[in-house]
DNA sequence: TAAGATTGAGTCCTCAATCTTC
DNA sequence: GAAGATTGAGGACTCAATCTTA
């Protein structure tokens, strides 16, 4: 992840000095961060964030099942790389996967009872990270900034099509 | 990375709703944006964040040069994970290592001629993502309060010493 | 032909063990 | 023994090619 950034060179004539320090921070943050919590978690045993990523989309999936390439939009993964993700997952019991009724080239992730038992085990050290590093450390007025501006981030950044990979 | 969350768990007790908001709001939006960046630098065929990252560190030291365990420090990899990265880029001619005159364990990396150019060679791009993904969808109150916020959240997630690792 | 999923090859990271020098 | 760096083994991801079904 990317850590340091440009810059002593010429700036850009379409990034002001403002945009860049707000870039800085952020991708310092993320880092810091997430980095904690990832050595948080792995050092109780739990699930590593992406494990959690892919138990909370399928919590969150009608019957607790979605189809893999949902799954993988959803974790933001390829295909092939959540065929892999998904090998592990299934081998520690935490989601099986169905054939599906209809379309019989597809298949569907089950989360299993054990699954969601290891998202909740996970979820105090996770929560007590997320308020620890992050949110305990910003005002409610910074975290209604952050909330909106970061939004609309991503928004932005997603419907901005690109050529189309 | 982190794309999805928890929760329609029981909260926690130290992770109130507009901190568990903003959390989401800040990893969703990372990750949209910096994988957008880095398939634009890829479709141009230049250093990933990750080289860009290595270079400019180097680029900001004293005569360009680092020593291996500092420069893993600031781009937040592990001591064996620079050491494979150092011997990619200087393969690619970007960087070369040389022995540290003071301490024979030691080694400094440092950035060559070449490594400078492909630097200067990404940048135009690197700030054109940061521009159109990130910072043109801020307004300037926005950016104050992600720099000031930010930062801060880096700097108590960084001094919150851990057991060590 | 195309869509869903998997496999093969290759990249890039980590931890633990090792080698060298302090 | 400890610090600096590398190596071995393995985990986890990507793209491109493949297989199956639509």
């Amino acid at each position: 992840m990317s850590i340091t950034l440009c810059y002593d060179f010429a700036m850009s004539d379409e990034l002001d000095d403002p945009g860049l320090a707000a870039w800085k921070a952020f991708i310092f943050a993320h880092t810091a961060v997430v980095g904690r919590i990832e050595r948080d978690l792995a050092a109780e045993g739990l699930v590593s964030l992406t494990w959690y990523d892919v138990l909370t989309a399928l919590s969150g999936a009608p019957d607790h099942r979605l189809r893999l390439h949902e799954l993988a939009q959803q974790v933001a993964l390829s295909r092939s790389g959540l065929t892999r993700l998904l090998d592990r997952i299934e081998a520690a019991g935490y989601v099986r996967r169905e054939p599906s009724p209809g379309d019989r080239r597809g298949a569907y992730a089950v989360m299993t009872a054990e699954g969601e038992a290891a998202l909740l085990r996970a979820w105090p050290t996770y929560a007590r990270g997320i308020a620890h590093y992050f949110s305990d450390h910003l005002s409610d007025e910074e975290k209604g900034v952050l909330i909106g501006a970061l939004r609309r981030v991503r928004a932005r950044t997603l419907t901005t099509r690109e050529p189309d990979r």
